[in-house]
DNA sequence: TTGATTTATTACCATAGGTCAATTTTTTTG
DNA sequence: CAAAAAAATTGACCTATGGTAATAAATCAA
């Protein structure tokens, strides 16, 4: 399959593109394979790009002043990543991203991103209403913090994220809850009495 | 003032239009005056519209199962403010929009904001930035829940909100941070000591 | 397959922050 | 300005979650 093809299938699947933008589109994007547990992307690094994941799982932490690991986000089959914060305001990463399980993507520059703006109005619609779900999605995670318990946020995970509770580790979960792994052991076998 | 010229100068101060779009902005904008303690919106309540912030303060909150408040935003003058949740997705608010100093608003419903990115293309690119910049602090303040104690979470907050403090009672400043009032007294009490 | 390494669980004690209730301070209103 | 209402503080006690450490289970690598 040409990269033409799969972009518009996987990464636009409701958007229909002349022949030349197809071209563009492909010109723009890098097709990436990563391995299980590479870092993408680590914490200094000037953040150039921004990752559709096609395939695989991929998580964002940041490690606090004590080492402490806290996860942001996870990535599955048709999200996108990066460290956004530096990816929009073309700055250092505050971030790391690591890959959970072996992973294909496909990365633009923020560079070429903004050309396509220009060259294809429709994109920015389309990157628009992406950031509007994105935004949703972290107002939940906020209200999740401040209004649950450590066990009902659990809850909203698992429920939230059917699909990566069994590819990812105990303690990204934890980081991710914002609590132990201790705490998430006794969280678990409390559900499981209770 | 017109209105126009009071849009252009106040909401969309970067941007240069045509007389037109000028003309189009102003039918699109409602300006609106909010006395202190007024609700903007209610839960439950269908959002239609968003709020650009010219003066005044007002603050975002959930109320949990529990009847708890829990402020997910505080918005001054040159911020936006909605249940952006809902009003991306048209449906019902989940949170309540309290005025808390009286407030000059300018707000612009959905269907709008839609048919102006089809008119005026450069304001979804403005859009489009103002989303992502919002995006970022979001990020931030889960990385703060996340990875600071209240305290820490609190001396962040000052610093982020200098102009904020003094016009927002202790009970919305800890329902910010996520912890009691009594907490937030103890903090303040334990950082003037040092 | 087996030993080595990583991850998860459990137990015990410590602590940040919550709850309830009383009191003081501040703000509002007539 | 005084009385009433709202907000903030304080104290005593409680609870959820954290820290440390030991053990068990799972995964990886030779």
């Amino acid at each position: 399959m040409s990269i033409e093809t799969e972009l518009v299938e996987t990464i636009f699947k409701n958007l229909t593109f002349t022949f030349e933008e197809k071209q563009l589109l492909a010109q723009s994007f890098k097709k990436l394979n990563l391995p299980k547990h590479s870092l993408l992307l680590e914490a200094g690094q000037q953040v150039y790009d921004q990752y559709f994941v096609a395939d695989g799982c991929l998580r964002t932490y940041y490690i606090d002043p004590e080492g402490k690991e806290h996860t942001v986000q996870f990535a599955i089959e048709d999200w996108w990543i990066s460290d956004y914060t530096a990816f929009f305001s073309s700055s250092k990463a505050v971030m790391n991203i690591e890959c959970i399980q072996d992973a294909i993507l496909f990365k633009i520059s923020k560079e070429d991103m903004e050309l396509l703006y220009l060259k294809i109005p429709k994109l920015e619609s389309f990157f628009r209403k992406k950031m509007e779900r994105a935004f949703a999605s972290f107002q939940k995670r906020i209200i999740s913090n401040l209004a649950q318990s450590a066990s009902e946020r659990y809850l909203s995970f698992v429920n939230f994220y059917p699909n990566i509770e069994q590819n990812v580790k105990n303690y990204h979960i934890a980081s991710y809850l914002g609590i132990t792994t201790q705490s998430l052991s006794r969280i678990r076998k409390e559900l499981v009495k209770g």
